[in-house]
DNA sequence: CTAAAAAATGTAATCAATTACATTTTAATT
DNA sequence: AATTAAAATGTAATTGATTACATTTTTTAG
């Protein structure tokens, strides 16, 4: 493989003609360039990113926590990272971690090693307690904590889970089931809060029979689902905190007999592309998943550029999305 | 950040002791060992992997390739991959090609100018006719290139699709639609040829007008679907070549008035998690997607380290899966 | 045409680890 | 105790690009 050496002694100019040639073209006269070029041309030269990234010092590379990358939303939001990352010159490592935080920290680590040079979380946990380094740029998507003044792109979740409970309450439903995630993440927490709200604004008491917790997963759907409807007054519509949770929940009513919407409304959150092609249609809430990646990749390249990102705190839109599998309360 | 110098400097050694004790410890004395150890603590030293890498000549990192991260079956393979690699040392770049030629051969770059050890290819296009660098270690998994002796790890596509086409067979069908992905795939090619040894093998005539062209997505599902029904005698099962065009087909025979699997049976491949909670319920082909990934990086693995695989074209199990969207064909 | 300013180019240090080879220390053998 | 072999440690070169600073060349201004 050739290095700039033979680069420069094939052009008869200095190493240090080639790397500007290069770098800063501008700085070398047109003749000059014109010979580096036809001898960078002819040895078929590629500068070597490890010496390059060496004496630079960065790795032109960030890592992307996610907690898992079949999740079909966290696969769109990485979509949207990796196309921003990709124009502005970097590369993305991804980081599985499973949820598991001994993952968390090795990939957190590459930080500190130089291996990359900046994080993106998509489920929050880092930074731990216990002083992991917090001078590693990192931005927050998806999720975030409270708190802290880590730079984030956010839904409104408070709003959003707001707006689906109202909907339902719309369509005269009083009883409504809850199927939450782990009650650990702020999302969840959020979600949870904007249900409340909506009962609350609407004089309905919350029960809390009608609040069980899932974990996201289409089986935890199933299973949540079946104990709302073992409660003594089963609620006639239940709004689940992600997509999967609904179509497991979906699949539970027909299981139980139940039609859905006639006998029960269920609703969904993300709108995930398999959303509409349910049985029935999938209501949701639609959320811009690949402008989450977006925008916090240009947040982290403005982190690690050392500038203050505009909105330490973007919230992007949300979309309430109404199909078929959401109903009149029938049962009144 | 301590360097390995200020490490050597306050246990009073030199800078080989201090590195042989972090990768060759057995070449240290237990009382050197101690003391080193000590000052790392002490300085909270950890190696700079931007030097090191540079100075041996390798990245820990390989890219993997792929058409779209959001596609829920290549995002179960790089899990796979992503597993195997962090116990083998090893980081994984997510490559997001889209399909464009130009960003495969980015990453593929990526190997020349050493920011990268090897490559994992989901969907086969490189080493391109024009000569890219054949060196680089390359590792081809779900698809292949016939008449290269690039190692891949694949399924029988060939008998999948002939099993599935047979499936059909035995429950009454004889006029069975298709529909194929991008036929330039290998894929495509062989499930194709599976589907044509399975009529012939039951002396059923092949119709060219049975046999429809999508891209494996929902869309071209549905679009596909609606070209099969409006032969003259439109098929009475119809076996799509993922289970997202089978989604698909479902929801438009659901549009023409068509009970599934009553009027017509429908079947996919892949077993996505969705599969089993359509309606009906999706009779597919299940792989082990996860494996794909997992043989896939040890065979890169050994193929960076100079070691042939110990099989070259590995083949994977499959699995027929019969739920409820196919049944007997009821038009005799 | 000359002096000063600006542009272009070159020299060599630098980044932080690894490791071949040299040297010193320790252990084994007689 | 002397000699040899083995183990432990140290010295310094090496990796390939970038870049501060020095030097040379070109341009501009008077």
């Amino acid at each position: 493989m050739a290095t700039i050496r033979d680069v420069s002694k094939i052009a008869g100019v200095s190493v240090a003609t080639v790397s500007r040639t290069l770098s800063k073209p501008d700085k070398v006269s047109a003749k000059t360039r014109k010979i580096v070029e036809a001898a960078i041309k002819k040895t078929n030269y590629k500068p070597d990113m490890l010496a390059r990234n060496f004496r630079t010092r960065k790795s032109s590379t960030i890592v992307v926590l996610v907690p898992d990358i079949a999740n079909p939303f966290f696969s769109r939001v990485i979509r949207g990272i990796e196309q921003t990352a990709q124009s502005l010159g970097y590369a993305v490592l991804l980081g599985d971690t499973q949820g598991l935080r001994t993952r968390e920290y090795t990939y957190a680590n590459m930080v500190r090693t130089s291996q990359t040079d900046g994080i993106i979380q998509l489920d929050c946990h880092i930074p731990f307690e216990d002083g992991i380094d917090t001078s590693a740029p990192l931005v927050n998507a998806c999720d975030c904590i409270r708190g802290t003044d880590i730079p984030s792109v956010e839904l409104d979740n408070v709003t959003a889970a707001q707006k689906m409970t109202e909907h339902l309450i719309s369509l005269g439903h009083i009883n409504i089931g809850l199927i939450t995630g782990p009650l650990s993440s702020t999302v969840t927490k959020d979600r949870l809060k904007g249900y409340k709200n909506a009962l609350k604004k609407n004089a309905i008491a919350i029960n809390d029979t009608n609040i069980t917790v899932g974990d996201y997963s289409i089986s935890s759907g199933t299973l949540a689902a079946n104990d709302l409807f073992k409660n003594k007054t089963p609620p006639s519509a239940i709004f689940c905190m992600n997509d999967e949770m609904a179509i497991g929940a979906i699949q539970q009513a027909k299981k139980n007999g139940l039609n859905v919407p006639n006998d029960i409304s269920i609703a969904g959150f993300d709108d995930i592309s398999f959303a509409e092609f349910c049985d029935p249609p999938l209501t949701t809430i639609s959320q811009p998943a690949e402008e989450f990646g977006t925008k916090a990749m240009s947040m982290l390249y403005d982190v690690i550029n050392g500038n203050e990102p505009e909105n330490k705190n973007t919230y992007l839109p949300f979309e309430l999305i109404i199909r078929d599998s959401t109903g009149p309360n029938k049962r009144i």
